[in-house]
DNA sequence: AAAGCGGGGTC
DNA sequence: GACCCAGCTTT
């Protein structure tokens, strides 16, 4: 079943006064409230998608003053777009954010769509980024259906609906597109986000606290902690690889660009070597590796550092070698040789990332 | 409709 | 550990 509540018994313009009166009241002072440029709007919306408001602040301010406006960004090296992204995770928001503002650039004289059609046409911009901007930076009454407005939603309307299916954000929005009021779509918006992350959390929601409270369904009948309704994710799948730092006798290491498909696209990493299983012997695994590849003598030794990094669907093991080269071979396409400081440069994922910093404070070699 | 796609915070 | 986070694109 769906919505177990009725519309009768739910006070509208109650419910939009309480929200909005609480969200002007308690709202965090947050560096993309400051303005209502559509473009900032926009590049804190992609950054803080599936991620937090704290690990966004940072990022959110390299970014606008390194690119503060369409133009520059769009003339950007996406190179140098992934380095300020790097460590934030999902690297196609970036790639797509700059895409996207390119389209903007092209297509629409540098000025982010104001309507729902042309602005969810827009590379990386989906339902909930459309509906964020075009409500708070354009005053537009459109739902903007997050993790937070659905976990509020569900339990003031006590929908059991599974919130990981596409269909269930369009039950949110029809509910939404029926409440958001004309005058302040913005305020609404933000006021049900903020709500959920700073009253209407997963695990201990603050009920005593919640300007909703008296709206609430699930309040009333004392089952918040029933909601939302989500699916549980497959654990992620264990994989390894041998990670091998090559240092050739100018003291430079030997890095590599990840394929511009997939995981960690176009981000560079030392070079990994797959591994069938753990028991497979990595040694000769990183040997056979070697020949193939660099036809120049290597040495290599095992440095007994291992590395465990979880993503959302796998888990890496990494064992780390070093490797010296005698005679400096040339590096392949996508390959280069860089000094200790020409790493900082390039833009690593964090697991590749902590090998530099391995190396750094001199535990590799 | 389901899977792929990061990294960090919280309990 | 498990779960969550201002989701989108690809398959």
């Amino acid at each position: 079943m769906t919505m177990q509540r009725d519309w009768e018994n739910f006070n509208i313009s109650q419910f939009n006064q309480d929200l909005i009166r609480w969200f002007y009241k308690y709202k965090r002072d947050l560096p993309w409230r400051q303005t209502k440029n559509p473009y900032y709007i926009w590049v804190s919306e992609v950054m803080l998608q599936q991620t937090q408001v704290d690990t966004v602040i940072p990022y959110y301010q390299r970014f606008i003053t390194k690119f503060p406006t369409p133009q520059d960004l769009a003339s950007a090296d996406e190179e140098a777009v992934l380095k300020i992204w790097e460590g934030l995770g999902y690297y196609s928001r970036a790639r797509n954010l700059q895409q996207g503002v390119r389209e903007v650039v092209e297509n629409y004289q540098g000025r982010v769509p104001d309507n729902k059609n042309d602005i969810l046409s827009i590379k990386g911009i989906g339902p909930y980024t459309a509906g964020a901007v075009l409500s708070i930076a354009y005053d537009r009454p459109e739902p903007a259906v997050d993790g937070n407005v659905m976990r509020v939603l569900s339990r003031v309307f006590l929908i059991d609906d599974d919130i990981a299916k596409q269909k269930t954000r369009r039950l949110f929005e029809e509910i939404i597109y029926r409440i958001i009021p004309e005058s302040d779509p913005s305020a609404f918006n933000q006021g049900l986000m903020e709500i959920g992350a700073l009253i209407c959390k997963p695990k201990q929601a603050k009920c005593e606290q919640c300007p909703l409270a008296a709206h609430c369904g699930a309040y009333e009948e004392g089952v918040q902690t029933e909601y939302p309704v989500k699916k549980k994710k497959t654990p992620p799948k264990p994989l390894h690889f041998a990670v091998l730092v090559l240092k050739n006798q100018s003291g430079e290491y030997l890095i590599r660009k990840r394929p511009e498909k997939g995981l960690l696209a176009k981000l560079w990493e030392f070079p990994m070597i797959p591994l069938e299983s753990p028991e497979t012997s990595i040694e000769e695994s990183v040997r056979d590796y070697i020949e193939k590849n660099y036809s120049a003598p290597v040495k290599i030794n095992d440095v007994n550092i291992n590395i465990q990094h979880t993503f959302t669907h796998l888990k890496w093991h990494l064992s780390l070698f070093a490797g010296s080269i005698e005679q400096r071979i040339s590096a392949e396409k996508d390959e280069q040789w860089a000094s200790l400081g020409q790493l900082e440069k390039f833009p690593f994922p964090v697991s590749h990332q902590k090998i530099v910093d391995k190396i750094k404070q001199g535990l590799i070699s």
